[in-house]
RNA sequence: GGGAUCGUAGUUCAGUUGGUUAGAAUGCCAGACUGUCACUCUGGAGGUCGCGAGUUCGAAUCUCGUCGGUCCCGCCA
């Protein structure tokens, strides 16, 4: 052995331990030569403590010590002792160790950044080196955090009578949803194993096992683009139960969500919001509402369906939707403010943006001469307008129109302050009633907005084959500070209503067996009614940690491209592993 | 698939209208320094201006292509 093992670590010591002789292992943080006289802070993941190296206790060791540099792995054996100048800004600020022996584990090369400056680096380079990136306290406190989740979700659902379940990582491709990242099969050639989007198919069955409350936490693959919040491998809380109702499992998770921010706050989360999509989508303009803040949206169909301009009466004649946010005390915008606003309204679709201030000199507005006083007096009243605000006026199809209306609240609320008044607050939603169908607007194709065996609202039964489209889900999504944290269903689990389900799809059944025919086989054999949530647990440690980018805390993660830049993954691979395989690459097209 | 933006010493950045030897801070190296803690002081080294073409007497700067980072739309049952 070539180190003396330690006997503290680097955040352990205090005014108590003076005197006693310690071991400390760790990296130099930082070096501070005066001379003779020479400092190391040395740092480990539970702090950092000041080393001293004096010329009086042997010079041959203060020889020794002018050689180490920044980031060299150290053993020291030293006496602790109160520091002549305390340093109120270090926990340990109050003691040194006084260095009688030290050696040094492993050299450092120079690393490509600065591992406790204070300087931003780039996002490219902190990836390649990761494991250096990873040194600096801002992200192990956020594994920190991500550790403790794990350990309070286990606690609960197992308290809960939960049985975690490992669900196969090598499964059947379905052609729904997301795409699939594909295995391919050496023992069975020309055949493919995909990695799972979600282990759904495999809680359900667990629930026909018996198992009847299965939890696990499970890494989850989709092969989509990426986003600031989305990464192609990431973690579900994923959980089941059997013979239970929407409230029962709204209950669950409420419970788990609470004891998670009591466990790693110390919040006490009161009641959740519920909300259902429609009213979601009409007063906040998305399906994952920030709550934080009000700034409701408002209809003004009724106030200009009769009025003389085109542009308006068009959208109503077509049963599109016109709604308005009242930027409030946003009047004095300039034209680039507005034209900015315009751009963030055409990235959502839409093909322009109306707008209307109100000043004391009256209305300004550049459809104000299309307009009667008697409609632009409706639309105040209707809006709440006051002298000083600013309305954002979005005509388009119901879905587009409060979309484009969503981004704008958001927007409008960074612009006033709101946003920077309440990113210390947490609001927790529940949003339900989602459509079971979602229309392709150019095949007009139908699919399952949540997944094929989501059961429909029963009330809305009959209307299952002539106009599905009406149809509302037993759907339900958690939303919290506008990001969604989780979501799930009721599962259908009579055969029949399977079959109808499969009909309205537009899947025969023989695709429907094809598909997925082992999950209907097993729904046969006697199936408790049963549903389920699945949480997504880095964007659950996003908020709990107050980061925006899911790479800070996702260890190992893809840059947006999907390249990981430490392991330099995806790579070609050697022939011999394709033809092991029975596979040949396409010439790529020019 | 589309849009926006960025790429210049190890790092973070500046670089005017295309014009002489591409700068600063920090880090690094050497020397000095006994109470520092962003130590201080003196000196020094350090550049494929992402890469490749093109325009030009002349390109870090203009054009096209390409690679890579970030953000967004589409996509993500």
């Amino acid at each position: 052995m070539n180190f003396q093992k330690r006997t503290v670590t680097c955040g352990d010591l205090n005014e108590s331990h003076i005197g006693q002789e310690v071991i400390l292992n760790g990296w130099v943080n930082v070096r501070r030569d005066l001379g003779s006289l020479i400092f190391f802070d040395l740092r480990d993941r539970y702090g950092i403590t000041q080393v001293v190296v004096l010329p009086e206790v042997n010079p041959e060791l203060e020889e020794k010590a002018r050689e180490v540099r920044s980031e060299d792995v150290l053993w020291i054996k030293g006496t602790v002792r109160e520091r002549e100048n305390k340093n109120s800004n270090m926990p340990t600020g109050n003691i040194e160790v006084l260095m009688s022996e030290f050696g040094i584990i492993s050299k450092s090369k120079l690393p490509p950044f600065e591992i406790n400056s204070k300087t931003e680096v780039s996002e490219e380079l902190r990836l390649k080196f990761r494991y250096l990136d990873l040194r600096r306290a801002y992200l192990q406190d956020k594994f920190i955090v991500r550790n403790k989740v794990y350990q309070t979700t286990h606690r609960y659902f197992d308290e809960n009578k939960f049985i975690e379940i490992e669900t196969p990582v090598l499964m059947k491709s379905t052609p729904e949803g997301a795409r699939d990242f594909l295995v391919p099969s050496r023992m069975n050639k020309g055949k493919f194993y995909a990695l799972p989007q979600s282990p759904q198919i495999f809680k359900q069955i667990s629930m026909v096992a018996g198992f009847d409350r299965y939890m696990q936490i499970v890494k989850c693959f989709r092969d989509e683009d990426l986003r600031a919040d989305r990464q192609p491998e990431f973690t579900q809380v994923d959980v089941e139960m059997s013979f239970v109702d929407m409230e029962d499992i709204i209950s669950i998770g409420e419970g788990y969500i609470k004891s998670v921010w009591k466990d790693i706050l110390g919040y006490e989360i009161g009641e959740f919001t519920r909300l259902t999509y429609k009213e979601a989508m009409e007063n906040y303009g998305s399906d994952k509402p920030d709550l934080r803040y009000d700034l409701k949206l408002v209809s003004i169909v009724d106030e200009v369906s009769n009025c003389d301009f085109k542009v308006f009466t068009d959208v109503v004649s077509n049963g599109g939707q016109i709604a308005v946010l009242n930027a409030k005390g946003c009047a004095d915008y300039s034209r680039k403010n507005i034209d900015d606003l315009t751009d963030v309204a055409k990235n959502y679709g839409a093909k322009g943006l109306a707008w209307m201030k109100f000043t004391e000199e009256g209305v300004n507005s550049p459809i104000s001469k299309f307009l009667s006083e008697e409609v632009i007096e409706a639309i105040k009243t209707k809006t709440n307008a006051e002298n000083g605000d600013l309305l954002l006026i979005s005509s388009d199809g119901w879905s587009r129109c409060y979309t484009i209306l969503g981004a704008l609240r958001q927007e409008i609320a960074k612009r006033t302050g709101i946003f920077e008044s309440v990113k210390n607050d947490f609001h927790f939603s529940w949003v339900t009633d989602f459509p079971l169908f979602e229309k392709d607007d150019e095949t007009g194709a139908v699919y399952a907005m949540h997944h094929p065996f989501t059961s429909p609202n029963f009330d809305d039964l009959d209307k299952l084959d002539e106009s599905p489209e009406k149809v509302r889900s037993i759907a339900y999504d958690m939303v919290i500070n506008g990001a969604e944290v989780g979501g799930g269903s009721i599962r259908i689990h009579d055969q029949e209503l399977q079959s109808r389900m499969f009909e309205a799809l537009g899947l025969s059944k023989e695709d429907a067996n094809d598909k997925f025919g082992f999950l209907i086989e097993a729904l046969q054999y006697g199936a408790p009614p049963h549903g389920g949530i699945a949480f997504g647990l880095d964007r659950l440690v996003m908020i709990l940690t107050g980061t925006e980018n899911i790479r800070d805390v996702i260890a190992f993660p893809k840059t947006t491209s999907g390249l990981s830049l430490m392991d330099g993954s995806p790579s070609t691979v050697d022939t011999t592993q394709l033809s092991d395989l029975g596979l040949n690459l396409l010439k790529k097209k020019d």
